[in-house]
RNA sequence: GGGCGAUUAGCUCAGUUGGUAGAGCGCUUCGUUUACACCGAAGAUGUCGGCGGUUCGAGCCCGUCAUCGCCCACCA
């Protein structure tokens, strides 16, 4: 497979490019799992997206995430399966060809049950197939080859197997009980299909006559239609006002039955009268009542939500209908005494959308109670399943602890049929409450345990109810990897890794499955469980098909490209959880976040083009990795930089920050990448033939191919068009099985050897000799050495452990803003050393005030920077030896001469191992004045393998901060110039002549390191970098980076006024960041108080501040 | 009635264990130098919802209020 030259375009395709590779990934099964594959098991089953809708951008927000995750863990080397499927949604399904059927006039019943099924078998398929396309569309890397349906013969095994055993076990019961009865279905459906919605209704408040017609009971009441089913009327037991009333009977109007009053804790006597109606056969509450007191229970409802016969003169009537009729009859009677405006919740059917009756009805029901304390034992002993973000936990938590016997039967055909089976021939052939039966996983032995039971001549039929959708979803994790049966997918997979999905079906699912799980399995059946947000429209209304507000995401899919909407929608996520906004403008279809996405794929698409046109057509395999010892500046940087994104790419992707990961690619790739390194090299690429050329080349390519590598998760399908193109595999090789870049061989660089340049000799100015107030030149080493030593004092240890970690860092901008102070400092120091020691030899020590503590603390601060380099670079050297190890262990069977590599990568080691590192005994890597008098940036590298700890050309990934801060001054400084060029209004084509000015020998190190690159970028004819600006030189615009001052002499008349401007509002910022500093520096609790590293920075900062400002001042006061 | 989340630049959002605010889009100026105008360079922009507290120091911690959104709950 190769994939098309991307010369020939310079915009990304990726309609024809997503559409490739979704193709061959899917035809080269470069997603099946294979459970003997190595690696650790890393398994997601898919949320079962609902087969009745089209996907919407929850779906591909969800399969985002998901499948970065998945892709993620496939390359790190994990045995990783993405398990699709989908779902029958019983209800919803339903709900639609019943609507079908009424447009043609039908009902269920006049096609009856199989013709019915069948219209929902070719309903699934139609649908279901087109969700199972839309999923293609986004690239998910699932395995088709294992896709599932709840209904699936061997998923309607585990439903039955499930069904019985539970049974058995008395964990699931047949009774009549109070269910939410969803009229519209006319179905029983669960606490969790039912939504409590606001209305404005009415409060009506009645008067019942008491029977000795003694007087009334006033009650209240928002559904005047349940009083026909009225059998008492309730007070608190504690209420005084009705002492007397309990006991005593009342005569109910319209029906004239007589009813009891009765005393329950349950009234709130503070509420309305203090009296309430009791309607124990359409009251949750009221039936609570009734079975306490032994009220009768009076249904008066039809399944359809008309009344029934016991609704007296209204039988027949709608409930709504009936409700009417009932308050103006009572009013007729003279028993309404006032009708309120009252906002009050009504339960509405999720599905059916209207307001559910609390009807008594024979259900078979899940007893949840011993499911949910194992599933909370799980919780509390191991929080299992860990939640992502943490705070659903308390959610999921107060849910099971909460939780009702679960209705799992519905008077629906779609769906698992109860495996229930009744003898009607003991009940006159009709199913009844009392019908005895028999519960088998299959008919054949129903029959058989019934003939046991009943007789040969036993007449069986099976409950015509199905069962609720999410009991056989609650099975989905175990039950789609093959239980009951042992598979070797079941044994290798489960109990699964991560399950992602939405806060709003944590109930609904999430729950159901742990409960499940815990009881069939004996564990959770996940290890986390990533919760994510909702997408949100433009005006941050959750979308919702009643609203029309969905985005259709195969819209912006043909307009951006599939990779640039899932970046979008990861990219938006911050830490986990959050929900996110789709920007999105309905009238054109268009979305300004998914284009910048789009644009940052074509960017990359750009850069690797440019990469690829100037490798002379070799690939990375080909080039090699680039020797170090070759390394220039520039390179070092990127793979510094590189090597760090590894790093945090890896954390934040395990973390589940897949947002940051995100981000932090898009920063490395656009900033680092192409802004910075793909500009810098650009010269040397020109330059046929030479080494430079050849390690800019395999520099690209190495850094190329590992970003491809790490951001393949996030754009799959370009980033496998690109790396096809660069490495161009003979075999057939997927980016998307990789290995991923490994963070684990990647050493801190803790000791960045300094720029050996000599700073001497510049092209324009006159060397200037060395600022009197500097000594003779000190081994830099040494000065270093010295000047952590006030460092190390002021530590304690927590902070000097803490702060140890960044001494590289640290010390280099402390060297660069302190370094004429630092060698007084270090003068002084030698010269107390050296008087301590003569004052030891004297014996005279002890007499010297102070003396004494003062050479204590010099030595316990030296012997204490001593220790911690030694182990760190004892640490570093064993971990260095340790990968050495490996990577021989790797290739020494390949190799027919291995004892040549064994030896040399012993001796290596061994060394390494053995030799004591030894800082003071480096001064030559560290002197200022370097015997080389050639100072292009080749030439002026440090020693990549001393600072490296190898001295072979082996390549190593490594993160140098030093490096990077050092680098950070070039490109701050490039910025400056090309800042002045812009306030100058200097064309962007004339080059220009600029002098950089620093005391700092490190700073002049640096740029001198780094002059061609300035020169390059800013497009600078002729640089000079000096100690000191001689003359007076008056035409000249000025910034300051660091300390140091950027001089660009202007040729012809420039109005000062815009120089002034520029210097006064540099001059400005610096005497701002002064007042911040200083207010703090001054401020006595604040140096006592503070971490020493703060303090310090603050030091750094007001003094490279004062420094900025002086020479600001210094030039404003010269124009 | 309980609980949760949000409130930062014109817009959409980041902001590490408290150390003195950032990105993308948009905007202004300049620019088509052989990767990219789906581009490049430079620039402007904030009482971090209000008030109080803790602290040397608060966008961050605590309290409280306000606004918006969500979840749960049997108040007739």
């Amino acid at each position: 497979m190769i994939a098309t030259a991307p010369s020939l375009s310079s915009q990304y395709d990726p309609a024809a490019t997503e559409a490739k590779w979704q193709e061959t990934w899917e035809a080269k099964n470069v997603f099946k799992a294979d459970p003997n594959h190595e690696g650790a098991p890393y398994c997601i089953v898919i949320p079962p997206p609902n087969v009745t809708g089209s996907l919407h951008m929850g779906h591909a927000f969800e399969a985002a995430l998901i499948d970065v995750l998945i892709r993620y863990h496939r390359m790190i080397g994990d045995n990783t399966l993405w398990l699709p499927g989908t779902d029958h949604a019983s209800i919803a399904v339903h709900t639609i060809l019943e609507k079908q059927l009424q447009a043609e006039g039908k009902t269920r019943y006049d096609i009856g049950r199989d013709e019915f099924l069948e219209r929902a078998k070719r309903w699934k398929a139609e649908s279901g197939g087109k969700i199972v396309h839309q999923q293609r569309r986004l690239g998910v890397s699932v395995d088709w080859t294992r896709e599932r349906f709840t209904m699936d013969e061997g998923l309607s095994k585990a439903v039955n197997k499930a069904f019985v055993q539970m049974h058995e076990e008395g964990l699931i019961y047949r009774g009549n009980y109070m269910v939410n009865w969803c009229p519209a279905s006319q179905s029983a459906v669960s606490d969790q299909e039912v939504e409590n919605k606001e209305v404005d209704g009415h409060l009506w408040h009645f008067r019942y006559p008491l029977s000795n017609s003694s007087g009334f009971v006033e009650v209240a009441t928002t559904r005047p239609e349940t009083m026909l089913g009225d059998t008492a009327v309730a007070v608190n037991p504690n209420d005084e006002r009705y002492q007397d009333l309990i006991g005593k009977t009342i005569k109910l109007p319209i029906t004239e039955r007589e009813i009891p009053v009765i005393a329950d804790e349950l009234v709130d006597p503070e509420f309305g009268t203090g009296c309430v109606k009791v309607t124990p056969a359409h009251d949750p509450n009221d039936f609570a009542m009734g079975q306490r007191h032994h009220l009768p229970f009076i249904n008066i409802l039809n399944k359809d939500g008309s009344l029934n016969e016991n609704g007296h003169i209204f039988a027949g009537l709608d409930r709504f209908e009936a409700r009417k009729r009932v308050v103006a009859r009572l009013e007729e009677d003279g028993c309404l005494v006032k009708t309120e405006a009252y906002r009050h919740s009504v339960p509405y059917s999720d599905r059916g959308k209207v307001p559910v009756e609390p009807l008594i009805s024979t259900q078979w029901f899940v007893k949840t109670e011993p499911l949910a304390k194992r599933t909370l034992a799980f919780l509390d002993d191991q929080n299992s399943p860990q939640f992502i973000p943490e705070r659903w936990t308390k959610v999921y938590r107060a849910w099971l602890v909460n939780l009702r016997d679960w209705c799992i039967s519905r008077q629906l055909w779609w769906g698992h049929q109860i495996p229930a089976w009744y003898a009607i021939s003991e009940t006159e052939g009709e199913i009844r409450k009392d019908t005895p039966f028999v519960v088998a996983e299959n008919a054949e032995s129903a029959q058989q345990k019934a003939v046991e039971q009943f007789g040969p001549k036993v007449q069986l039929l099976q409950d015509p109810d199905v069962l609720d959708t999410w009991f056989s979803s609650g099975l989905w994790p175990f039950s789609t990897l093959g239980w009951p049966e042992e598979t070797a997918d079941l044994s290798t997979y489960y109990p699964t890794a991560t399950l992602v999905t939405g806060f709003d079906i944590i109930f609904f699912w999430v729950a159901r499955m742990t409960l499940m799980a815990g009881h069939f399995t004996g564990e959770m059946p996940f290890k986390d469980v990533y919760i994510h947000g909702l997408v949100r429209d433009e005006n941050n209304k959750k979308m919702s098909k009643s609203a029309n507000n969905g985005i259709d995401p195969l819209v912006l899919i043909d307009k951006y490209g599939t990779d640039a909407l899932r970046y979008t929608l990861i990219r938006e996520v911050a830490g986990a959880g959050q929900d996110i906004r789709l920007e999105y403008n309905r009238k054109t279809d268009e979305s300004t976040s998914v284009e910048a996405s789009r644009n940052f794929a074509n960017k990359l698409w750009n850069a690797s083009r440019f990469v690829l046109m100037n490798l002379n057509g070799q690939t990375p395999e080909q080039l090699g990795q680039p020797a170090i010892a070759d390394l220039e500046l520039a390179d070092r940087w990127i793979l510094s930089r590189y090597h760090r994104l590894v790093q945090q790419t890896r954390n934040q992707v395990d973390a589940y920050g897949l947002g940051e990961a995100a981000k932090g690619l898009y920063e490395f790739i656009w900033g680092d990448f192409c802004d910075w390194y793909i500009e810098l090299v650009k010269p040397r690429l020109r330059q046929e033939g030479t080494t430079s050329q050849r390690v800019a080349q395999q520099t690209l390519a190495y850094v190329l191919e590992g970003t491809l590598k790490l951001f393949h998760p996030f754009m799959p399908h370009i980033t496998e068009e690109i790396w096809q193109t660069l490495t161009q595999p003979t075999s057939e090789q997927y980016l998307a099985s990789q290995p991923y870049p490994k963070a684990a061989d990647i050493q801190l660089v803790t000791e960045t050897a300094p720029l050996t340049a000599d700073i001497a000799d510049v092209p324009v100015e006159e060397a200037a000799p060395e600022p009197e107030t500097i000594p003779e030149p000190e081994p830099s080493a040494q000065v270093r050495e010295e000047a952590s030593e006030p460092e190390i004092r002021d530590f304690n240890w927590r902070d000097a452990i803490h702060a140890f970690g960044e001494l590289p860092v640290y010390l280099g901008r402390f060297l660069n803003v302190n370094q004429t102070v630092l060698l007084w400092v270090c003068a002084f120091f030698l010269g107390i050393i050296s008087l301590a020691v003569v004052a030891a030899v004297l014996g005279a020590i002890n007499r010297v005030p102070l003396l004494g503590s003062i050479f204590e603390l010099i030595g316990l601060g030296y012997s204490l920077n001593f220790a911690y380099r030694r182990l760190l670079w004892y640490d570093d050297r064993k971990a260095w030896v340790e990968s050495l190890q490996k990577k021989k262990e790797e290739i020494l069977p390949l190799l027919s001469d291995a004892k040549t590599l064994e030896t040399t990568a012993e001796d290596l080691g061994g060394d390494l191992a053995l030799t004591e590192p030894a800082i003071a005994d480096e001064p030559e890597a560290h002197t200022d004045t370097a015997p080389s008098d050639d100072f292009t940036p080749e030439n002026l590298q440090p020693e990549p393998t001393e600072i490296l700890g190898a001295s072979s050309e082996e390549f190593t990934a490594w993160v140098d901060p030093g490096l990077e801060e050092q680098f950070e001054l070039v490109i701050d400084t490039i910025r400056t110039i090309r800042n002045l060029r812009a306030e100058a209004s200097i064309k962007p084509k004339q080059p220009i002549k600029v002098i950089l000015q620093s005391e700092s020998d490190r700073e002049r190190q640096i740029l001198t390191a780094g002059q061609t690159y300035l020169q390059d970028l800013a497009r600078v004819e002729s640089l000079s970098i000096t100690p000191t600006v001689e003359g007076e030189v008056k035409q000249t615009i000025i910034g300051v980076v660091g300390t140091v001052q950027v001089l660009l002499p202007l040729c012809g008349v420039v109005d000062v006024e815009i120089l002034k401007a520029k210097l006064n509002k540099d001059l400005q910022k610096a005497e701002a960041e002064i007042r911040s500093c200083s207010g703090r520096l001054n401020n006595a609790n604040f140096v006592e108080q503070a971490p020493p590293a703060v303090v310090q920075g603050a030091r750094d900062t007001l003094a490279e501040a004062e420094k900025q400002a002086e020479i600001l001042r210094d030039r404003l006061a010269r124009l």
